[in-house]
DNA sequence: TTATATACAAACATGAATGTATGTAAACAA
DNA sequence: TTGTTTACATACATTCATGTTTGTATATAA
């Protein structure tokens, strides 16, 4: 078995990939072994060195095949004027368009195994230093854009009457991304589900409701 | 040199943990070698390997010194009934009390250097796979027990009738946990501070007003 | 005072992991 | 049809980290 078509060639390198996310997650990226890499796609090293330079490139394609369509969908339930549910069949006021991004990412990391293999790669098996380090300053800037996002929304709220108390739609912005970047953290190493995982939706709905007048 | 006394010895182990401390943030877990750290805390690694069996024994050492004392102090913080601030010079309302107690910890976190380090080693150069796995499980361990005291402190402020709304103890406790949790990966994470650091305690405070009648 | 245990340093042996170089059969272009 | 490139597999060279073993001077107990 030797050259094979672009298109087989391509499937191989995605098999690395996938073979990659399942690796680093038992093992850790640091102890994942290339060789261990090829043997759980089923090549050999030559095809990993073949599609990728190193390690650290297969890194970034586990991370770019996952976060670059999520920060596109989070931007995208955010940045809107205004949305019309549609199996609400009804328009989305800005707490409850909060709410939902919020909420599809958990239902998107409850139902899309690589995304969340990826999320727990990133979090609890993946060291920052090196190479990697530059990888903080990216997850960084994402949320800060993604703050960004939210404090329009609340702001929003604002013009629109919803908020309770006299809060600044900047320090709301800020509490809840903190909350959500908590709740991530807590959703990934709670890895039975007993403690947040189950409760998830209902922990954000809370804290969206806090805000409500 | 040879054979040292008693305290010398200790002297040399601690000698160790701080090199060892040291090269983890720099390096990463997974990439420090025992050479490093005995290159770091000049000794050579006959010296490494007869304080510690190997560099799990280290880490948890490291995590230890910082964390067990952490717990201790963030109990107290929250355990007590009613909580006399000798600095105020007046008693703290359990509201008050929560701020302060996550406060007091981002003060730590900035004053204390080997505290804010091995924050970060946790955090964000480490990977948790096979022996580091169970730490993983203290760490939420941790975090449940400091959310039942959190909740404690907010079922007082909701019998003394301090909390706006009508939202559960639970709910606030959990939400105010994980806004932590997520100021603190930020805080971490925001190494320049230019992003949370600065205004990490203005965050709290705000988050805890969101809840003052 | 002497035997023994301590606190290391230095040397050794082994096993990986990495990157590269080479080989090769089939796809594809001319 | 043939030459060239592609998509790997295989083999090789090198580096590096680990754990263990041995050596040794001194503190300490008896």
């Amino acid at each position: 078995m030797v050259r094979k078509t672009k298109e087989d060639a391509e499937l191989t390198k995605q098999r690395i990939i996938n073979a990659a996310r399942a690796v680093f997650l038992a093992r850790g990226v640091s102890r994942t072994t290339l060789e261990h890499i090829a043997t759980q796609a089923e090549v050999t090293r030559g095809a990993v060195y073949w599609h990728f330079k190193n390690k650290t490139e297969i890194f970034h394609a586990i991370r770019d095949q996952v976060f670059l369509p999520l920060i596109d969908r989070m931007d995208d339930a955010l940045a809107t004027e205004s949305v019309f549910d549609k199996s609400a069949d009804k328009y989305e006021d800005p707490l409850t368009q909060i709410e939902n991004s919020l909420c599809d990412t958990i239902i998107e990391l409850n139902e899309n195994i690589e995304m969340r293999q990826t999320y727990e790669i990133m979090m609890i098996k993946c060291e920052y230093v090196d190479e990697f380090a530059t990888v903080l300053q990216q997850i960084i800037g994402n949320c800060s854009s993604i703050t960004e996002k939210i404090q329009l929304a609340y702001e929003r709220a604002k013009t629109q009457g919803l908020l309770t108390g006299s809060h600044t739609p900047h320090a709301l912005a800020l509490d809840t991304h903190l909350f959500f970047s908590g709740l991530l953290h807590m959703w990934v190493k709670d890895a039975d589900g007993t403690r947040f995982r189950f409760q998830a939706t209902e922990l954000i709905k809370s804290h969206i409701n806090l805000r409500r007048k």
